[in-house]
DNA sequence: CTTTCGTCCTGACTGC
DNA sequence: TGCAGTCAGGACGAAA
């Protein structure tokens, strides 16, 4: 499930392996993709020269020469995979080949990810993918008093308004309860109570957390170009999330980490310490 | 306007 | 061993 510390080191991997290499072809293997291609994709993108790859909230952003830029989401299941095949290839949608021999499939069990365009980088700004999406957690635009006005007012659970790509980008459910774990506040709280101290403790949090898991990432690079495609990041320790009934590794209540389903999602915390 | 909910998709896992 | 059933989740659009 990758979420911003994962596709931040799948940014890192692929710049390292198409910056300043020239797209020979881009080849579309099924047509019933969720979201289909953007019309004349693979004439936009060919004879372009990768400038660099980058990242805002969850999608990758591949910088064409032209300044156009090629986006990338990964759903739950997506990759990009460097290299040979993937499996036996059932799952390689999208077959980008490169200068010196460089291949990158995007291979996608489930189809929850996407490619999709953005003709210049100006265009990237009202993108209407990008548009409306919150701070970057990692930016300087993020911080307590930021993150507590974007709650303001909110009724929903505090869970649910960290989920929302609008109140901060690049958060899903796993670094949403570690975040929480970390920041001492529970899931269940009213997202607009969450002023002050509070908020300042929990944007700290948001920072540390995807800021450790990028490090943990950055590790495991190496196996990430390989053509197996692993990223390594199932590896993650986490401290609550998938934690059901296992102790709370912060205080010795006993009762263990809970799971609850929220907004149809599970949502892992220790209703001692997090309040 | 805000918030909630259903939809999509299939590999991995559980239980009988 | 086999098979049916369940679960996981991001983005989006419809419904409330």
């Amino acid at each position: 499930m990758p979420e911003l510390p994962e596709v931040e080191t799948v940014a890192r991997g692929l710049e390292r392996a198409l910056k300043g290499r020239r797209i020979l072809s881009l080849r579309l293997n099924r047509a019933d993709l969720r979201w289909p291609l953007p019309a004349g994709l693979a004439d936009a993108v060919q004879a372009q020269r990768v400038v660099a790859v980058g990242r805002r909230a969850k999608y990758l952003l591949v910088h064409l020469e032209a300044g156009s830029v090629l986006l990338a989401h990964l759903g739950m299941s997506g990759r990009l995979v460097i290299g040979g095949a993937s499996g036996d290839g059932r799952h390689d949608h999208v077959v980008i080949t490169l200068e010196d021999g460089v291949v990158v499939r995007f291979n996608d069990a489930r189809r929850f990810g996407l490619l999709d365009y953005a003709p210049t980088v100006a265009a990237l700004e009202s993108h209407p993918r990008l548009k409306g999406l919150g701070p970057e957690p990692l930016g300087n635009q993020f911080n307590g008093p930021a993150l507590a006005a974007s709650l303001a007012g909110k009724k929903t659970p505090l869970k649910a308004a960290l989920l929302d790509q609008r109140v901060v980008a690049g958060l899903g459910n796993i670094y949403v309860c570690e975040s929480l774990y970390y920041a001492n506040l529970s899931p269940r709280r009213l997202a607009r109570t969450v002023t002050g101290a509070r908020a300042e403790t929990l944007a700290q949090a948001i920072r540390d957390v995807l800021q450790r898991a990028i490090a943990a990432g950055g590790s495991s690079l190496r196996d990430y170009v390989q053509a197996t495609g692993e990223l390594g990041y199932f590896q993650h320790h986490w401290a609550v999330y998938g934690k059901e009934g296992k102790p709370c590794p912060g205080c010795d209540c006993g009762k263990g980490i809970r799971r609850i389903v929220q907004s149809g999602r599970s949502t892992f915390y220790c209703a001692r310490r997090q309040r």
